[in-house]
DNA sequence: CTGAAAGCGCTTACAG
DNA sequence: CTGAAAGCGCTTACAG
């Protein structure tokens, strides 16, 4: 195990020098730098981390806490910032809660984050108040993507989770359906999100536009799945007297409706019209009409705000305007994505 | 930020006491044990990784490398392992290659993981000579997962490709397919896979067994990918005289054939049956016949395995016999799934 | 069962 | 621009 005192004998420097040299800071002349690189490299000399980080203070490692990593959004957004940290030279400490109250009680405690991390990028995680508290606490940088808590002091990337859903519920109300149904997720879900409370609020919001009151037999909760949005086209076809569009909170719980839909003798678009959020990768298989969500980009920038020594006021995306407060969330624009999921209602 | 000699302070003992009560070491009275953690929970104390694992030489992080996080296989790897190793109290440093060259680069290095990790997984990821090397050089334990090349000494947890693949190959056979293409993964590929020469071979098998010849005209390399399985079918169809059945290498290729062949107006499976390997999420949802292998199951063997003082001879799956040659990889068992998007050819 | 002391391998003021 | 020395916060022989 070549050690840094190896290096600096071979070089003829002081450790203190070859420290400095290794990390490029400016105070070492370009031939004692030349000098230092030459004799690491001799060597295969890597630093220790374990030691660095100690002597430094800093621990060169962002934790990203998601709640499930197999699921389309955060595989994205988990991939874009490893990539992004490891250029800019930081670990990545992953976090899968999994849906298992155990496994968030874990990660969401001070003593688990605190001198391990120097910054934490929370996915999508709505935090209870004691775990905002323990957060707080850590004094540690953060950013959440997406959604869930607001945390003093930590910017937050996402999208306008009310106005996609409005744009989807409009989509359908343009193509002339008025029995419009709508899946989402369940407040009792183990992972809490909060997303899909948005999501149907701007599905109701757009129905109340149109002139229509949203009729609660035509909601329906279920989990953020594909298999969640089976279960709930199911249980709306049970209610008789179906809707012809079903807007899905999410693209997989729309994949799950198509399913049950096709089980049900219906066809998709000709009896009813599915669409959902997200751009999933297989949205474009499956022909299901979307709006589509930046996943790579809303963690790419949360990621580039994180590292940012200036707090991240200079990355804010262009074409936004200032006079913003400050603390407001960066959002990040969505699209209509028609595909052949959507189409008029039958001929009344 | 509370430290071990406060605790210590705060119990009436020395810091080794609390350092040694703390672990859980066998040689501290019931009673001391009892003061120090009630002062160390008083003062919310935790460890500081950077100083233990410095002192304590070990790093408690395992390297977790997998070509593509956000494909099915290796996000429910990844999720697995993160869970198990996280209980065992390790943390896990995720690299995704991404298909990167320059990634694959900093990753597959010694200095990268040098005194970084105690040890090292790899999921599907074949190394060239230089990073056999490098990665032998690194005198860590390790195991692979599913493929990739053999290290000495790190044990392999994977299933049997060429059985599955002529197990797949054997399902259309029996329906009464006899013009059965293939596609599978390109050589070219950024990520090197090797999984799909072991699956060719299992199709080519396959049809010997069974008498045939294998027709070049009816195996097209592509991508592992929904996208790749799309583009390698349209290549079939192009090529006129298409088949009555396809065999993808993996359920995103088969999924990526599902759509082609409806865009070009065939129909699943009454003009061509279409089977994958993995059990994709989304194969019921699509009703994709397939050989489902067990996901989860390698990823947490291979965890235990590689936690496992003893080596992991213990922890061998029960059922499999015993006197394999030492070094001799794990296979895990796959299944055949028969859903609706395999059925005998149309008459003759 | 417990403690005093050395040491893990760096980085950081401080001095020059 | 460079070095000597202290210190980061633990763990580990070594003694007792």
């Amino acid at each position: 195990m070549t050690k840094i005192d190896d290096v600096a004998r071979l070089a003829g420097v002081s450790t203190a020098t070859v420290s400095r040299a290794l990390r490029g800071l400016p105070t070492v002349s370009a031939a004692t730098r030349r000098r230092v690189l030459a004799a690491a490299e001799q060597l295969e000399y890597a630093v220790s981390p374990s030691a660095s980080r100690l002597a430094g203070g800093r621990t060169g490692t962002v934790a990203v806490v998601v709640p499930r990593i197999t699921r389309w959004f955060f595989g994205i957004v988990v991939e874009t910032v490893e990539d992004f940290l490891h250029q800019a030279g930081y670990d990545l400490l992953l976090h899968n809660l999994g849906g298992r109250e155990q496994i968030r009680q874990r990660v969401l405690r001070t003593a688990n984050l605190h001198k391990r991390v120097d910054a934490i990028m929370l996915v999508a995680t709505p935090l209870r108040p004691a775990e905002l508290t323990a957060l707080a606490a850590l004094d540690l940088p953060g950013v959440i993507i997406s959604s869930g808590t607001v945390v003093p002091g930590w910017p937050c990337v996402r999208i306008d989770d009310v106005a996609a859903a409005r744009t989807a519920t409009r989509h359908l109300l343009d193509l002339g359906h008025r029995r419009i149904a709508h899946i989402s997720g369940d407040p009792d879900d183990e992972l809490a999100f909060t997303t899909h409370l948005d999501r149907r609020r701007g599905y109701r919001d757009a129905l109340r536009e149109a002139g229509l009151h949203p009729d609660p037999s035509l909601d329906v909760e279920s989990q953020f799945t594909i298999d969640g949005g089976n279960r709930a086209t199911e249980e709306l076809l049970r209610r008789g007297d179906p809707p012809t569009a079903i807007f899905a909170a999410c693209d997989e719980m729309a994949m799950g409706a198509m399913t049950a839909l096709r089980d049900a003798g219906l066809r998709v678009p000709q009896d009813v019209s599915v669409i959902g959020i997200d751009d999933h990768d297989l949205a474009g298989v499956l022909g299901l009409s979307t709006i589509a969500q930046p996943a790579a980009e809303q963690g790419l920038l949360g990621a580039r705000i994180l590292l940012d020594p200036l707090g991240g006021r200079t990355l804010e995306p262009p074409g936004r305007p200032g006079g913003d407060p400050p603390g407001s969330p960066v959002i990040l624009p969505t699209r209509l994505v028609v595909r052949a999921s959507t189409a008029p209602p039958r001929a009344n």
